[in-house]
DNA sequence: CGCTCTATGCTACGATTGTTGCGCTTTATC
DNA sequence: GATAAAGCGCAACAATCGTAGCATAGAGCG
């Protein structure tokens, strides 16, 4: 039918639009062609069926559906997309040479991409290994993280809460800080983010742990922290940015790969914890219906 | 098999370097190579063969010839070269290979890295200043993210805080979110980051976005996102990672890229709005003296 | 309950894929 | 000028491709 040749974008639109509308099946295979159209373009229908877990004759059933006599049809848009001319690889190329403003977007995600391997480099396995072995060994855990530290920090208690209660993030409302401090127990450990200029907050942890004696361990940029010298162990990362705002993904990555690890190595047990939790969500109507 | 990938400049230098030496229907289907490495990927040997006025069998002698065991491993790179940067198949595959407990943060880091490599290759200029534009056009910004998503929702208010004081943060207290909603004014826009399973939070922050006509900038992790079918632009980022917990690291990495994007494009006067900002931090007394 | 209708998976079919072996033609060598 | 070697096309191969047909499962309705 629809016989000629339509753009890209029209096609994912007309799938977007029809999206809602689908059964199941074929939702599932529409998502996989909006959001891996190259592989569309260069792998068969049976690969791309595996990959989407869905059967190769839905895919043919989805083209029809979409007004294409064809899965070729269908295919022919995704192909055309990549054809020298307005292909990604000119987008690339352009993002390249452009100069403006914009310009700065790519640079920032380059920049962050290094403080990422750099991270990597800079940590080597004992490190992680400490750090898990002291927040494992602690009854709780206590996150602090002022400014721009406070994503990191929120996104660290928010992952560890799905495998362990005992986490929480300091200086949550107004003023509570001091009080949480004093409040502090023998058996728990700190967690400390922070990178220069420190924030004046990450005094009176730091202070308190040593009072206490209670063990920290610090995610900073450097090991000349005020909170990595009195710091059990100390995982680093870069803030490089080329704008005026230090990066703080870096110090996001590492939260996320040491929650990652301390789940790995609580074994099997910690993992059915999460998976629960992750049920009750879903039974709680956390997640929108797909 | 030669076993290991090459990468397309290596392949192509490798043609032109055998290309005096080869005979003359193996040099037509060279030429061919370099000349339309795009169809290479694209269609069939055959299809090949008979646009470059060669018989299909030479494609075959042609790939042994450059020392591949195979067409198919000739035709890889070629192939590699269209491919964006989506790597859903290598993540997964490396998740298949876990080792030591340890090494999965090593894993993070890189699966992470990945992703933001994706999200610069998928993010073209077009869409930054669409999404810029939109924002600088807004008298005020709502920020909407929940659950894992609130930590860059919260670095990205923090951030335009610097600039502009116009940003709020969505949903912040206790049920305020539809209050917050309702007065949403006409001239405002909304920034919505969310990835699957989607917060059902996000659905009451569309529809009142529809309802009162204001534009969404999405961060999302699909085109077919809920959140991204209502939005005039949307900026993708990827959650791959080895273990349970999907990384929103690219998100914060975004967010950042963004802001900084965005203070570019506002000019010198932004930018001493900023340096304003940081000065008066420091005048509170926001930071440790070193 | 029984019936219909849609959604989905399975299997098989013809077409097309990349590859191979054979034979013809051309080129180089003695 | 004979002979070996290499380049090349043709036809046939198994494998894989996209597609059609049928069977089953489940939802909706009377």
């Amino acid at each position: 039918m629809d016989g000629r040749d339509a753009g890209f974008e029209e096609v994912q639109g007309r799938i977007l639009a029809d999206l809602p509308d689908l059964s199941s099946e074929l939702r599932k295979a529409a998502r996989f062609l909006v959001d891996h159209p190259d592989e569309v373009a260069l792998v068969s229908m049976r690969v791309l069926a595996s990959r989407s877990e869905v059967t190769p004759t839905t895919f043919v059933r989805l083209a029809r559906r979409l007004g294409f006599g064809d899965w070729a049809a269908l295919r022919k848009p995704f192909e055309d997309r990549l054809r020298s001319g307005n292909a990604p690889f000119a987008a690339k190329a352009d993002a390249l040479v452009k100069r403006g403003a914009e310009a700065i977007f790519a640079e920032s995600l380059r920049t962050i991409s290094a403080n990422l391997t750099a991270a990597e480099a800079v940590n080597g396995g004992d490190e992680i290994a400490k750090a898990c072995a002291i927040l494992e060994r602690a009854q709780r855990i206590r996150v602090a993280g002022f400014r721009s530290c406070r994503a990191p920090a929120h996104a660290l208690v928010y992952l560890c809460r799905m495998f362990r209660r005992d986490i929480t993030l300091l200086g949550g409302d107004g003023g509570a800080l001091e009080a949480e401090l004093a409040a502090l127990g023998k058996r728990e450990a700190i967690v400390a983010i922070g990178f220069s200029p420190y924030s004046r907050e990450l005094g009176p942890v730091v202070e308190a742990a040593r009072r206490h004696g209670v063990p920290i361990v610090a995610i900073a940029d450097s090991m000349a922290a005020p909170v990595a010298r009195h710091a059990e162990v100390t995982l680093r990362f870069s803030t490089d940015s080329p704008s005026f705002f230090p990066s703080v993904a870096a110090a996001m990555a590492i939260v996320e790969a040491l929650a990652a690890t301390m789940l790995a190595r609580s074994g099997p047990a910690a993992a059915e914890r999460v998976r629960e939790t992750e049920l009750e969500l879903q039974a709680f109507g956390a997640y929108l219906a797909e």
